[in-house]
DNA sequence: GATCATGTATGAAACAGTTTCGGATGCGTC
DNA sequence: GACGCATCCGAAACTGTTTCATACATGATC
C-alpha cells in the first residue's frame, strides 16, 4: 500500500510533486509527469485518505449521459447498475469522459481525480479506441453490451445470436419470405450478431438475402416510420419486418398504425426490447428482450467486489442470455402475393 | 471558513473528536455529539481539504433510485441535471437515503459522509417529512416536481394547473360533458393541481362534477388498464378520460386499442407527458406537457450556483409553466347517447 | 471495602494528501 | 552582465482521519 510519501521518495520527488501529477496541476515537467505515472500505475496507487470518499464507482458516456434517445435502455441499466451497488456499500456517479476529461491527462488520471475507483462504460460506435485505452491503463473498468477482442477488455454483454435467429426463423415457419430487416447503422457487436441472425436464418431455410430488404439507418424513432414507408414501397414489399432496436420498433409501429396497415395481419413484427415496452403497445409486440437491468446489476456487482477484494487482475468476459417472446405482433403473412397498399386506404 | 481544528477548539474538544462526530463514529457521548452537531450547523462547516472531491451533488431518492416504473420522467430530469451541473464543474451521485442513511446520523452528517454539497430531492408522498427536515437542517437543497408551505424549502415544479384546466376546457369545447378523471392516488400538490383544474374548467362551463367519475388508482401502466374498463363499463359511460399520470395514460391507449375502441372516435383521451412518449403513439396524444429535462437543468444550476457562490440563505420558489398541446386523440364526441360498447364488438 | 477487570469517552500524536510560499534555474532583454 | 520573468519543484504548513494510550467510571470478586 504506497503512498504518495513513499512514490515521492522512491523517484526523489518531494509529496507535492506526486500529488501535483495526479491531481494534474500544470505546473510539472512532462518528463516528470511520466516518470510519477509510470510509477503509479506500475504499483497500483490508490489513495488511502478518505477511504469513504472513494467507495465510489462511476457510470461513465463517452459524451452526454443518459440521453433520452437511448431509450429505456439506460434506465433500466441504471437501476439495475445501483441494486448491484449495495452488497460492497459502493456509491455512484455519472461522469461525462468527452466534456470533463482534459486532454492531457492519463485516463486513470482523470478517475483519481474524480475520486473514483472503478467505472462502468458505455459503448458506442466511436469510443471503442477510448474503451481500450483505459483497459489497457489497467484501471477497473467493465464494458456494458459490447464484445472486444483484446483480453484486457472486461465487458459483459447480452448475445442477440441466437434469439436474433429463432425470431427470424418464427417468421419464416409463420410463412413469411419478404422479410425486412431494420439496422441500426452503428457496427458495434450486438447489431452485427442480430444482422448475423437474420442472415443465417435466411441461409438455413434455403431463402437467399435480398439486400434490398435490409436497411441501415440512424437510431431513433423517426427512423422507423421512414423503415416503414420504403419497405412498404417496394415492388415487392415484405410481410415482415425485423427492427433491431427499440426506438426503431416503436416507430414502426406508430406508422402502421397511422397508415391503417394493421400488424399482425398486413404486416408482421418483431422487434427489440430493453425492458418492459413491449408489453406496453397493442398488440404487445413480439421482440427478443434483453435484460439491461440485469446487465447494470452483474456489472456493478463484479467491479465492486473486485475492487473491494483488491483483485486487479480478475478477468469478466461474459455473455448472458436475451430471450425471444412471441407476442401478438406476429402472424402468418396474407393472400399470397402480400397486399398492395394505396394512399386510399389509409386512415391518416 | 472553520476547519476542524478550529470548531474543536471553540469547543473545547480535540480534532479527533469532531472527526468522529462528522464520520458518526459511535463511540462519542450523546452530548458531546449534540454540542458539535449544533456548532457545525451554526458555522455552516464545509470540509476544505479534497476540495475537488467533493464538488458534487447528489440526485437523492426517499427509496430504490430511478425505478423504471417511474416512465419516462426520471431519465430525462437525470439528462437536465447532467446539463445543468456544466457550468459550474459539478459532478453527480445518485444515493438512495433510507438504504443507506443510519437512523442516528443527521441528514446533513449523512450528505457530509458521501461527500456531497447538495442535494437534488425527488418527493413522494410519503417523505415530505424527510424534505422538511433536510431543509430545516439547512443543507444546501432542492425538491423537484412538488411545491411546499415551509418557507426553508426550495422548490423547483411545473405548476400543471392552467394546462390541466384548459385541457378539459378543451374536451368541453369539443362537446363532451361526461369527462373522466384518473388520478395518482397520491397526496402531492402536482396531482391536486390537476384535480383542480379539472374541477374549476367543469364549474366555469356550469357541468357538475361526478365523483363516480373520478378514479384514484396506484401509478403504472395496469391502472391504465383498469381505468378504461371501469369508465366505459359505467352504466352513463365517459366520452373523453383526463389522465394525470403518463404511465396510466399510455395504459388506457392500450386497453383502448386491445378492445377495438378507437381514439378518438369512440373516445377522446388527454395525458401527461415528461418528454416525447406523446408524439410515439398513435394517434398522436393530445397532452399537457412538463419538460422534465428543463426542470432537471434549472434545478441543477441553481443548486450549483448556490454552493459555487457559497449563499447558504438563497431561496428557489420556483413554478414553470407546463403546455397543452392537442394533438390526434381528442375529438367531438360520437352520437347523442354514446356509444355502449358490447363483448361482441371488441377485437381482443 | 479494596482490588481488579471491563468498557467508554477522549486527546495526543502519527498519518495521508494538498496547498502555499519561496527558492533555484534557465531564458530573454536592455 | 544585470535585470525581469517564467518554470519547476521542495519545505513546511495545513486539513481531515486514524491509531494508540489514558483517564475515568462501573461493576464484579474476594
Amino acid at each position: 500500500m504506497p503512498s504518495v510519501r513513499a512514490i515521492a521518495k522512491q523517484l526523489n520527488l518531494s509529496p507535492a510533486t506526486v500529488s501535483r501529477v495526479l491531481n494534474n496541476h500544470p505546473d510539472v515537467e512532462d518528463t516528470t509527469r511520466e516518470r510519477v505515472l509510470a510509477r503509479i500505475n506500475e504499483v497500483g496507487y490508490v489513495p488511502q485518505y478518505g477511504r469513504r470518499l472513494t467507495n465510489v464507482i462511476a457510470l461513465a458516456y463517452p459524451d452526454e449521459p443518459v440521453r433520452n434517445e437511448y431509450g429505456s435502455f439506460e434506465p433500466a441499466l441504471l437501476s439495475g447498475i445501483m441494486r448491484g451497488l449495495g452488497e460492497h456499500h459502493f456509491d455512484l456517479k455519472l461522469l461525462s469522459i468527452r466534456r470533463d476529461k482534459s486532454p492531457d491527462e492519463s485516463y486513470t488520471q482523470f478517475f483519481m481525480r474524480k475520486g473514483i475507483r472503478g467505472v462502468v462504460l458505455r459503448c458506442f460506435r466511436h469510443n471503442r479506441a477510448m474503451i481500450t485505452s483505459i483497459a489497457a491503463e489497467k484501471f477497473p473498468s467493465i464494458v456494458i453490451a459490447e464484445r472486444f477482442e483484446e483480453p484486457e477488455v472486461n465487458f459483459l454483454r447480452a448475445d442477440s445470436y441466437p434469439s436474433s435467429r429463432r425470431a427470424v426463423e418464427h417468421l419464416i415457419a409463420l410463412g413469411h419470405h419478404r422479410i425486412g430487416l431494420a439496422m441500426h447503422n452503428v457496427a458495434d457487436s450486438d447489431h452485427a450478431d442480430r444482422r448475423r441472425g437474420y442472415a443465417d436464418a435466411l441461409a438455413s431455410a434455403g431463402l437467399t438475402l435480398d439486400p434490398s430488404l435490409v436497411m441501415e439507418l440512424p437510431s431513433g424513432f423517426s427512423a422507423g416510420e421512414q423503415v416503414l414507408d420504403a419497405m412498404l414501397g417496394l415492388p415487392d414489399p415484405v410481410t415482415a419486418i425485423f427492427a433491431t432496436n427499440p426506438m426503431t420498433t416503436l416507430g414502426i409501429m406508430r406508422r402502421a398504425q397511422e397508415r391503417g396497415i394493421l400488424v399482425p395481419r398486413d404486416l408482421s413484427l418483431v422487434g427489440v426490447d430493453d425492458s418492459d415496452v413491449r408489453l406496453h403497445v397493442w398488440p404487445r409486440l413480439t421482440a427478443v428482450t434483453q435484460d439491461a437491468s440485469a446487465l447494470g446489476l452483474e456489472a456493478a456487482h463484479w467491479l465492486t467486489t473486485m475492487i473491494a477484494r483488491g483483485d486487479r487482475d480478475a478477468v469478466c468476459r461474459r455473455t448472458i442470455a436475451t430471450s425471444f417472446e412471441v407476442n401478438g405482433t406476429t402472424a402468418p403473412p396474407a393472400a399470397k402475393g402480400g397486399r398492395v397498399f394505396t394512399p386510399a386506404m389509409q386512415r391518416a
